[in-house]
DNA sequence: CTGAAAGCGCTTACAG
DNA sequence: CTGAAAGCGCTTACAG
C-alpha cells in the first residue's frame, strides 16, 4: 500500500488494476510462470496455463503497457510528427497510419510542428523521442523535412517523402552487411507508383555509419545525399502523375498549360512541378512561370486572379484540389467561364472535388495506403518478426470530369 | 549490462541515454539529489544544483517518461477516442486539443473508434485506458457516446458531446463534498455558447459514487441521465446555432425552411434539429420533415436530389457543410439556381465554403477552441496545481455569403 | 516445466 | 540539505 493508490476502497472492490502478482496468486503460481502465460511462452504445463488464464479472465487483468515498455524497452508505439493534421492529404496519411497501427495494437501518438524554425522542430523531435517507440514523420515541408533530419540515429523512424533522394531504381545489397536485408523497390502495374526503401535495422546499423547506405545507391552507382538521409522512406510518384494531368489537358488541344504551385519541401523545385515541366517540354509547349500558391483556397484564389487577367491562359494545373478550388471562384469573379474559356484540373481528388460546380478534373492519390505503408515499413523495422507484406498503395489516377475540356474553339491569343 | 542494451559502441560514444545515475556520477552526488533538482525541489543547496545542472546538460539528460510514469503514477498523456479524424469538426477539435496539450508538455495519442458495435468499442476504450493517462472522448456520433459511457469511472476523462445530458443552468455545490470544487457555467456573451461542467476529482469519487453527481444536478432539481453520465464534458450550443440560422433564412421572407439533417449522435433528435424546429414553431412555420443526411457531400447530393423535385421548397438548411455542398451539387443538376429559388446555408464554416460557388452562407463554430477547452478540463481534472483558466470558446456566429437570399418574387407554388 | 533474483529508470517516504 | 531503501509492474537470464 503506497498511500496514493490503495488497492481496495470501502466497499471492497479492487481499484488498483490487477497486477501480474495478483494473477500468480488467485492462480497459485509465482509471478513469472504469469509472465510466461501472457508472453505465450511454450513451456507451461497445459494445466497450470489454464489456471492462469482463468484467474486473468476472473481478475480482468490487463497488462500494465508501462511496466512493459520500461522493464523490455519496447514499447509498441508510433509517434507521428506532421506539420499540419487537418488538410486532406496529411490527414488521410494520419488516418491510414492510425488503422494499420491499430490492427497490429500499437499505439498512436501526434505531434504538430508548428513552426519550421529549427530549435522548435528540434525540441518538437525530442518530445516525440521521449514518449517511446517508432517515429514517422510527414516530411511534404520545410517543418517535416527538418524534423526527419533531426532525429536521432538511433531512433526507428520512417519518412513519408515528397521525393526519394535518389532516382528509384533498385537496391543494390552490401555483400559487406549481410545480415541488413533490402526491399526491391516495388512497382504495382507499369506507372512507378511508391517505393520502399528498406532501412538497416538498428542492429546493424553500426555496420554501415555513412550516411548514405546500400539502399540509397541508385542505379548509377551515385549515391544520393537527399532529405531523408539513410533512413526508410515512402512516397507516391508526384512527378508522373502531374506529368500524366499535363499530358492530359495538352492532349485536349491546349497550347500549353499553367501551373500554380503548392509550396515546395525544399528549396529546390517540387517534384509536381518537375512532372508539369516535363511534359511541356516533351510537348514543345512553351513553359509559363509557375505561380507560387499555398496549401488552402485562399492561395489558389489569389493566384487565379492573376491568371484570368491573361486571356492567353486556358489551362490551369493546380498542386491540389484546394488550390484548385480558390481558381475556380477566381475565374468566376473574373467572369471566364470553365471549362469553356479555361480548363482547370487539381491534385489529390478530395472528398468534394467531385461535387464542386463544375465538377473537378483531377488526380487521385491514395493517402491512406500512403499511411498504411509507412506504418508496414517502421513495423518491420522496430520488429524483427514482423514481415512487410508488399502493402500495394494504388497507383496515382486521373479523374477526368467536368472542370476540363478543349480550349476556346477560337483561341483568344492575338 | 543487460546484453540487449549495452552502455557504449566500439567508438566509445554512448549508446544508452543517459540515466539520473549517469548524472549523479558526473555530478558526484547521489540520484536522488538529481531527482530532486529535475523536480524542481526547494531543498537543494544552490552550488550542487549548479553542478547536477552541467551534469544534466553536458550528458544531454533527459528524463524517461516511461519510468516516471511507472513510478509516480502520473503519465502526461491524453489520447482522444474518435470515431473520424478527417471530417472538418473532428479534425479541428483534435487540432485544439493538440495545440493545448503541447503548451502543457503533454504527449497526445488518437484511438479511432472504426465501429460503433459494443465490443469493438469497449475493445478501442480499454486500449486507450492501457496507454495511461486522460481521456478526450468525441461524442458527435453513436461510437462515441458508446465510448464515453463505457470509460471506466476510475479513468479521467472529459466529453466532447453534442447536447449536454441536462438542461445548462447553475451548478448546485453539494455541502456533503465540500472538497468537491465545481465550475460554475460559463457564458461568453449574451448567447450561451458552451458550459464546463468540472467534475468529481478522482479523490472524490467514493463520496460521491451515485450516476449523477451534483454538477448534473439541473436548475428545476431534477437529476439528468444524459449520454455523458456524470464526467466532465464541453459543447457548442448547436441548437442555439441552428435556430439563429433558421431564423435568418425564415427573415428573408421563406415561408419555411427545409433541414437536411446530420446523423444524430443518439436516437433521439440532435440539437441543431431541435433548434431549427424551434424556430419555425416560433415563427409558426410549416414544419417539414427533416430529411436524413450522413456526413458528407454524397448524402447531401442524395437528399438535395429529392428536395429539388419540390418546386415549393425555397431555402433548405444543412446539419453541416459538406452536406449542403452536396446539395448545392444537386441543386444544380436539377437545374434550380441557388439563391435564384432555393436558398442553402450550411453548418461548420469549413475552409472550402467561403470559395464555393456561390459561396455558402454557414454558422461559423470554433472547434479548435472547443479541442483546447476539453483538454483545459482534463488538465484540470489531472492536475491539482492546473488552473482551469476560463477558455474562452468563440460564440457560433452567422456567417452570411451569397447562397441565401429572398424567395423568388413570384412563388412557385401552386 | 517452474521459482527466486536482478534490473528497467524513475519517485516516494524515511533517515540522518 | 542529502543519502540509502523500497517500490511502480513488468521482463530477462539463471537456477533447479
Amino acid at each position: 500500500m503506497t498511500g496514493h493508490n490503495p488497492g481496495m476502497n470501502v466497499t471492497g472492490h479492487t481499484r488498483r488494476p490487477a497486477s501480474i502478482r495478483d494473477v500468480a496468486t488467485a492462480a497459485g503460481v509465482s509471478y513469472q510462470t504469469v509472465s510466461r502465460v501472457i508472453n505465450g511462452h511454450p513451456s507451461v504445463k497445459p494445466s497450470t496455463r489454464e489456471r492462469v488464464l482463468a484467474a486473468i479472465d476472473e481478475l480482468g487483468f490487463r497488462r500494465n503497457a508501462t511496466a512493459l515498455a520500461l522493464a523490455s524497452g519496447r514499447s509498441r508505439a508510433v509517434t507521428v510528427l506532421t506539420a499540419n493534421t487537418t488538410h486532406y492529404g496529411y490527414a488521410s496519411i494520419l488516418q491510414g497510419i492510425e488503422e494499420a497501427a491499430r490492427a497490429a495494437a500499437y499505439s498512436v501518438g501526434i505531434g504538430v510542428l508548428e513552426s519550421a524554425e529549427e530549435p522548435a522542430v528540434a525540441a518538437e523531435v525530442q518530445r516525440a523521442a521521449d514518449t517511446g517507440g517508432g517515429l514517422i514523420v510527414i516530411a511534404y515541408d520545410p517543418a517535416g523535412v527538418r524534423a526527419l533530419g533531426a532525429v536521432p540515429a538511433e531512433l526507428p523512424v520512417v519518412g513519408v517523402v515528397e521525393t526519394p533522394a535518389s532516382p528509384p531504381g533498385p537496391c543494390h545489397h552490401t555483400p559487406a552487411c549481410p545480415a541488413a536485408p533490402c526491399t526491391h523497390s516495388r512497382r504495382a502495374g507499369r506507372k512507378p507508383e511508391y517505393i520502399q526503401y528498406e532501412g538497416l535495422r538498428p542492429a546493424h546499423r553500426e555496420h554501415a555509419p555513412d550516411a548514405a547506405g546500400p539502399a540509397l545507391r541508385a542505379d548509377d552507382g551515385s549515391v544520393a545525399a537527399g532529405p531523408s538521409g539513410d533512413r526508410p522512406w515512402v512516397w507516391t510518384d508526384d512527378r508522373e502523375a502531374a506529368y500524366e494531368a499535363t499530358r492530359h489537358l495538352l492532349s485536349l488541344g491546349h497550347e500549353t498549360v499553367h501551373y500554380v504551385a503548392i509550396p515546395s519541401s525544399t528549396r529546390r523545385t517540387s517534384a509536381r512541378t518537375t512532372g508539369w515541366r516535363q511534359a511541356l517540354k516533351e510537348a514543345g509547349a512553351p513553359e509559363p512561370r509557375p505561380v507560387q500558391g499555398s496549401w488552402g483556397p485562399a492561395g489558389g484564389h489569389a493566384a487565379g486572379r492573376r491568371l484570368a487577367e491573361d486571356p492567353a491562359v486556358t489551362a490551369i494545373l493546380c498542386g491540389n484540389d484546394d488550390l484548385a478550388l480558390g481558381v475556380l471562384r477566381a475565374l468566376h469573379e473574373a467572369g471566364r467561364s470553365v471549362p469553356g474559356e479555361v480548363s482547370v484540373a487539381g491534385f489529390d481528388d478530395a472528398p468534394h472535388s467531385a461535387y464542386l460546380t463544375p465538377s473537378l478534373t483531377t488526380v487521385r492519390l491514395d493517402f491512406t495506403g500512403l499511411g498504411r505503408a509507412a506504418f508496414a515499413l517502421l513495423h518491420g523495422v522496430l520488429e524483427e518478426s514482423a514481415q512487410i507484406a508488399p502493402h500495394p498503395v494504388s497507383v496515382p489516377e486521373l479523374v477526368v470530369r467536368e472542370s476540363a475540356g478543349p480550349p476556346p474553339a477560337r483561341p483568344t491569343r492575338p
